[in-house]
DNA sequence: ACCAACGTGTTG
DNA sequence: CAACACGTTGGT
């Protein structure tokens, strides 16, 4: 036991081929040999674990170890070693054989293509196992690998579980190496059918084996994100193709949103939609239509609620409350709308709005306000500590801690989402859109109604925005005046929007998280589009704050403003979707990007030439990496460019990016499921490397840039440090 | 501590 | 340059 584990450490490549060889010639002819004990193993997949004892060959060679220092490794009686690690792969294993074990193969097959190679080294190739979750297992190696692993599996089979996976199936191998031959071109093209459809083949393949399920990958991510990540620009249009599910899902949710727009709502619609979406389009389909009356109709209907609207004003509460009444009553179609929508979000989303938002929805809408006031202080204060926090810069503003009366305030911004939202639309009815969008956009709820409210009356207030400006609003019975402001929101509203989001995120983040996880993913992977849109908005915000953001923001306002003007509906169902992915996206997006936003607030500024440039740019300039790779840029940025501030996120603050750690921007980043049959998935258990698909765009151009910049990279770089300089 | 992944050295 | 393997880092 001892002696063998650990030291032997590297194979060298000599050794290990030599062993290879001998052992795959043997192997192939020996099958018999190898293979029987392993034969269980093989089935398992199994990941192998790494460390394990690598020994292994020493014996054939002790040639040089490689790199590190591996020197004589100790080796152990390959027979040993195989032993072991059968037994430790069995173990773990065990459960995964369970399913796939002979299967397997062919299941893996599908996807490797590589079958052949399998033939050859039959035996090692399947060791992937651990990746199994793509499929790759089977066959593949890409490379060499397979001609060594084999031999490596003879000989004392380094992998060691691969070895043995390799060698269960010996015996049979063959025999189903034939077969993968066969199975080989299916699985090729269906390999690329993975690559498309990722889902599509977790399910398929499951039948088989799937290798997913065991995913060392983590398959955590929806099937769906292959797609993305393939698609990963094209985004919505990608997505929904390939994942037809959620796509539509998404696209429902963006069209809810739009609609929707109105209030925290959306978050429950999204929710719903997305629930729904799966259920059944129908639920969709009827909101969606509802609601873009509704919007329309909200113009005509706002004038009139604008009226009472006024009067309400007086008590920021109790407009909140008579608005919904009011609505309730049913005139306002706009209510109406709501409520239904209030009604199906509750059904459905309960879950993730109840918390916060779903009491109010569910309660009577004078309840509501009640509990929803309360809720909504609490909301608020914690929009206000999270905001305060962020907002240093924007702190300055803070005009809110002032104005409001805690409670007060505290209410209006929460609850008066809805009522706000009204308020809102009814009193400016002609503005509405903007309103509107904002609402959608800002999320959820509540709060963004109020901000834009308060924005447009004063700049003072504006500034004040992020704390304050929901409180105000509510309170401030401002909204009437507000609104004929609509155009001057615009501009504001961006401000707000940014505030909401970070305020929300926890609430969103809470729902999410509480309500379905899945829709979280789903957002996340959805969020290429979205988060682009969101970043803009995020960004802006945060700009705003700082100062900066003029190009981005400039660019969000510019959408916004004319889609608004424009066409209230239309306008604000881009808008809205935008937003309202933005929303979910922004809680990532958002704080991070807050957060960065000062360290790397350069570059973006810089940046903002453009965006997703400016983003890599950035990066490099801090990492100090250098080439932008333009074509790869503008795929990071989309869904996590954002994100950049990924890192900061949470925890903020510190971009400390570590050098190691990836972008999460770019289209590898984002792509959650390992293709399994690339050589890093394949041999994961000694590479300990991640996919080559799904490997940063960013940390690879580091490191290539710092192995050797090129020239071109170089004369990047120049630019980028003289676009920073300038 | 465990796990995933990164960075690196070696080899072919 | 790709693949491999290993040690190390980073996150939980
Ligand atoms: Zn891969
Ligand atoms: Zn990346």
């Amino acid at each position: 036991m001892p002696a063998t584990t650990k030291p032997s450490r590297r194979k060298t490549p000599a050794q290990r081929k030599a062993a290879q060889k001998v052992i795959s010639t043997k192997r192939q002819t020996c099958n018999s040999n190898k293979p029987r004990g392993r034969a269980t193993e093989r089935p398992q997949k199994t990941p192998a674990e790494p460390k394990r004892s690598t020994t292994r060959a020493q014996a054939q060679s002790g040639r040089s170890p490689r790199g590190r220092g591996v020197s004589g490794p100790a080796t152990e009686s390959p027979g040993r070693s195989l032993s072991r690690v059968n037994q430790a792969l069995n173990v773990k294993e065990s459960a995964r054989l369970g399913q796939q074990s002979n299967p397997p193969d062919h299941s893996s097959e599908l996807q490797d293509p590589p079958g052949r190679r399998k033939s050859l080294r039959g035996t090692r190739v399947p060791v992937t196992p651990y990746q199994p979750p793509k499929p790759c297992r089977g066959g593949r190696n890409s490379r060499g690998g397979a001609g060594r692993r084999a031999a490596s599996q003879q000989g004392n089979t380094r992998n060691k579980p691969l070895s043995t996976s390799i060698n269960e199936s010996t015996p049979e191998e063959r025999i189903e190496s034939l077969a993968v031959s066969d199975a080989e071109e299916t699985l090729a093209v269906s390999l690329k059918t993975d690559a498309e459809a990722p889902a599509s083949i977790k399910d398929q393949s499951l039948g088989g084996n799937n290798a997913k399920d065991g995913s060392p990958l983590k398959a955590d991510s929806p099937p769906s994100n292959d797609l993305l990540e393939d698609c990963v620009q094209a985004s919505c249009d990608s997505t929904t193709t390939q994942q037809d599910k959620k796509a539509v899902s998404h696209n429902s949710d963006g069209d809810l949103r739009c609609v929707t727009g109105v209030c925290g709502d959306v978050d429950g619609q999204l929710k719903l939609c997305s629930d729904r979406s799966k259920d059944s389009p129908c639920a969709l389909t009827r909101i969606c239509s509802p609601k873009v009356q509704s919007n329309r109709k909200r113009n005509k209907s706002l004038s009139i609620l604008g009226n009472k609207l006024d009067h309400l004003g007086c008590d920021a509460k109790q407009d909140d409350i008579c608005t919904v009444h009011q609505e309730e009553g049913s005139k306002l179609d706009l209510k109406e709308n709501r409520t239904d929508e209030r009604e199906i979000v509750a059904t459905e989303t309960k879950e993730k709005i109840h918390h916060e938002r779903g009491e109010s929805f569910e309660g009577d809408n004078a309840v509501e306000t009640v509990e929803d006031m309360e809720d909504m202080e609490d909301m608020a204060e914690r929009l206000a500590n999270c905001e305060g926090e962020k907002k240093e810069k924007e702190n300055d503003f803070s005009i809110n801690p002032d104005d409001p009366p805690p409670s007060t305030p505290a209410f209006q911004s929460p609850d008066p989402p809805h009522s706000n939202n009204g308020l809102t639309e009814l009193s400016e009815s002609p503005v509405n859109v903007l309103s509107v969008s904002n609402a959608a956009t800002s999320n959820p709820t509540k709060a963004p109604p109020t901000s834009e409210a308060v924005k447009p009356e004063g700049l003072s207030q504006g500034k004040t925005d992020i704390h304050g400006a929901k409180p105000q609003f509510t309170g401030s019975s401002a909204v009437a005046e507000t609104a004929l402001m609509v155009q001057t929101v615009l501009v504001k509203r961006n401000t707000p929007v940014i505030i909401r989001t970070d305020c929300f995120k926890p609430r969103i983040v809470r729902d999410s998280s509480q309500g379905e996880p899945h829709q979280l993913q789903s957002l996340a992977i959805l969020s290429p589009l979205d988060e682009e849109k969101a970043c803009t908005p995020a960004e802006t915000q945060t700009k705003d704050s700082e100062g900066h953001s003029q190009r981005e923001t400039s660019s969000l306002s510019l959408s916004l403003a004319p889609q608004f003007s424009t066409d209230a509906l239309a306008a604000e169902c881009e808008p809205n979707l935008s937003e309202d992915s933005a929303v979910v996206a922004e809680q990532n997006l958002v704080p991070k990007i807050s957060t960065t936003s000062l360290d790397s607030s350069y570059t973006f500024s810089c940046s903002s030439e453009s965006t997703r440039s400016s983003f890599s740019f950035d990066t490099e300039s801090e990492a100090g990496y250098g080439e932008p790779g333009p074509s790869t840029l503008p795929i990071s940025w989309g869904p996590e460019g954002a994100c950049l501030p990924s890192w900061t996120t949470p925890k903020q603050q510190k971009k400390e990016r570590k050098k190691r750690s990836r972008c999460g921007m770019c289209e590898p980043c984002l792509r959650k499921i390992s293709c399994g049959q690339c050589s890093c998935c394949l041999n994961r258990s000694t590479g300990h490397q991640i996919c080559k698909l799904r490997k940063c765009v960013d940390l690879r151009r580091r490191r290539t840039s710092q192995l050797a910049p090129s020239a071109a990279q170089v004369s990047l770089i120049l630019h980028a440090h003289v676009h920073s300089i300038n």
